[in-house]
DNA sequence: GCCGTTTTCGGCCCGACTGTTTTCAGTCG
């Protein structure tokens, strides 16, 4: 982990002991809000600190927002010295099994100050304990129910409740949207929440429904086959867990059915919406809580105060909500209605994440799905590949690109039947005999070239000069130290006959953190020598991540976005990819893939 | 602990749902 977050880790970890001490909840918050804006920050904050005087780099802290003198001081103590006394001493008062009550459903920090001052829960075995033998009951706010929940959520929690990757919480919100749709009354149903603001990974999926029958909504969702339980259910919204099923090339064996009693399983919560409030409710409930806070703080500087239900006049003699006074509101049935009356142009969800956003001027053209034209990491049966060279190139053809370029494994990737030099020579008259077979789409000799653990490539430099295309990606070592991990990348991508480093960390998400190189170091290699920096299209790797991408269009680098195809259906993987480097506020000009043939085709020679 | 065309002190986003309460505290999103 890289230092800048390990701080912003410390300083949330801050804020929970806080909490847990009981002291003021805005303290707390203070130190929450510090990580994010260390954990988001585009500059190396910890870096900085370490390279300037204590003074200055105090002077610099504290411009970040977010950041004031305090917390500042504790950056610097933890640049130098990795520590930061003051949260030593906060957490030598909490005895550290606490923390992990506090991931805990329907358990707060004031349930768990209670346990622990009330009752002498310092673990979670000690929350066990007094559930089982009932002393628990006599704890304030402690009824049947209640301890029912409790025992639920200790279950859930042995059970593993990790966030899901994106990719698989879009089949599970796919399938629930096609069920809900079907139900009488129901006009529409949009996901909202963490999914439509295209992050990495998923916490719980939210669905905002049309209707004007809520309860036969409620009442359809609950009694949906995959539920395993319901968590709530209201007038108007619902809460429940749905079984996931895992299906990855990277889960080998591990399938669960989805209406299964057993394994992963995620919340889903669905609220029934009047059509006239629906771009407040998808305002409210896509997020991120933090854009929506400033979203709020800028309403109520407007005059105006804004809820899920619309823009309304702030009244502050009254505490009665706006919409249950039938106050008219300034805006409410489109998002974009809703932005303007902000003053706002209408900010897309990806970008939803208080990095920024709300000072655009003009709303950015962010890349989309349409604009991609191109493929230049695709497998086939020569390797680890589902698809024939011609099967490739027809499939490609058919989602509308002009190019498709074939690159296999090279030959240190055995266990995905790398080509050794003489079998490459064979594909490749093999991929140029092709093109007489599929007219319309040029497709291109290449390969996906390991980068060994000592930045040299699979293949010596006559037979990558040969190919078209160069995709230089690491696939092994992928634990090695940061400094290593750089030099790696950065002689990889000073290589003159690589175009793309492919999936430049190679991390899994939830599973492989990859290589942590200084990203500095190797996007300013990559801009000198004019190669695109891949973001990997699968929902397990998306890699570059959303950070790197925005770091590297800010440096000026040149991205390719590639789905990585094994299977037809890895073509379907580009939406990730895209929302991805929408998240990296990404424009079509800086990737490849979006350019015209002989664009590409040009750039792709240039050094051979 | 942060922040500032109402403030360097006194604020700090808003509402639904739940369970245990007889009017509300806690959690969640």
């Amino acid at each position: 982990m890289s230092a800048q977050a390990e701080l912003a880790e410390l300083l949330e970890h801050a804020s929970k002991l806080l909490e847990l001490l009981g002291a003021d909840s805005f303290r707390a918050s203070a130190h929450a809000r510090a990580a994010r804006a260390i954990e988001g920050s585009q500059v190396d904050l910890v870096a900085m600190a370490r390279s300037l005087p204590a003074q200055e780099a105090k002077r610099e802290l504290v411009k970040v927002e977010g950041i004031g003198p305090k917390m500042a001081e504790k950056a610097i103590e933890f640049a130098s010295t990795g520590r930061v006394a003051e949260i030593d001493a906060l957490a030598a008062q909490v005895p550290p099994g606490l923390i992990a009550l506090l991931g805990l459903q329907g358990v707060g920090p004031k349930t768990v100050r209670m346990f622990w001052t009330d009752a002498g829960v310092t673990d979670l075995a000690g929350l066990v304990r007094i559930i089982n033998d009932g002393t628990i009951l006599t704890l304030p706010r402690m009824g049947a129910k209640a301890v029912e929940k409790l025992k639920a959520a200790v279950a859930l929690a042995s059970e593993s409740g990790q966030r899901l990757a994106l990719g698989q919480a879009w089949t599970v919100a796919e399938r629930l949207v096609e069920r809900l749709m079907a139900v009488p009354g129901v006009s529409r149903v949009e996901p909202a929440g963490s999914l439509r603001r295209g992050k990495e990974t998923v916490g719980d999926l939210d669905l905002l429904v049309v209707s004007g029958d809520s309860a036969a909504v409620v009442k359809a969702f609950i009694g949906m086959p995959d539920v395993r339980q319901v968590l709530a259910s209201g007038e108007r919204r619902a809460s429940v867990r749905v079984g996931v099923k895992a299906h990855s090339r990277y889960d080998q064996g591990a399938a669960e059915g989805a209406g299964s009693t057993a394994g992963p399983s995620v919340q889903v919560d669905v609220r029934v919406i009047d059509a006239d409030r629906f771009g407040a409710a998808l305002c409210y409930f896509t997020g991120s809580k933090e854009h929506n806070v400033r979203l709020r703080q800028r309403a109520l500087d407007m005059g105006l105060t804004l809820n899920e239900y619309g823009l309304f006049p702030n009244d502050t003699s009254t505490n009665v909500p706006p919409h249950e006074r039938g106050i008219k509101p300034v805006a409410a049935r489109t998002e974009a209605e809703i932005h303007a009356a902000l003053g706002l142009v209408f900010i897309p969800p990806e970008l939803r994440e208080d990095r920024g956003e709300q000072a655009l001027k003009e709303t950015p053209r962010l890349i989309e799905t349409s604009d991609i034209r191109a493929e230049l990491h695709a497998h086939t049966t020569a390797s680890d590949g589902l698809l024939s060279i011609v099967q490739l190139a027809q499939e490609a053809l058919r989602r509308g690109f002009h190019t498709i370029a074939v690159t296999d494994h090279s030959q240190s990737s055995g266990q995905s039947g790398g080509l050794k030099p003489a079998r490459l020579r064979e594909h490749i008259k093999a991929v140029r005999a092709a093109r007489a077979e599929v007219p319309g789409i040029t497709i291109l000799t290449g390969s996906e070239v390991d980068i060994l653990p000592n930045g040299r490539l699979d293949y010596d430099d006559q037979l990558l000069a040969e190919l078209d295309v160069v995709v230089a990606s690491p696939h092994a070592a992928l634990t090695q130290d940061s400094a290593a991990a750089t030099e790696r990348l950065v002689k990889a991508v000073s290589h003159p006959l690589v175009n793309v480093l492919g999936h430049p960390t190679g991390r899994l998400l939830l599973r492989r953190r990859g290589l942590e190189p200084d990203l500095g170091a190797v996007l300013a290699a990559a801009k000198a020598n004019n190669v695109a920096l891949e973001i990997n299209c699968h929902w397990m790797r998306l890699d570059l991540r959303d950070a790197h991408v925005r770091a590297a269009a800010d440096a000026g680098c040149l991205i390719a976005i590639d789905c990585d195809v094994h299977h037809t259906e890895d073509f379907d993987n580009l939406r990730f990819g895209v929302s991805t480097a929408r998240r990296g506020w990404l424009t079509p000009k800086a990737c490849v893939n979006t350019w015209d043939a002989a664009r590409l085709h040009a750039w792709l020679r240039r050094g051979r």
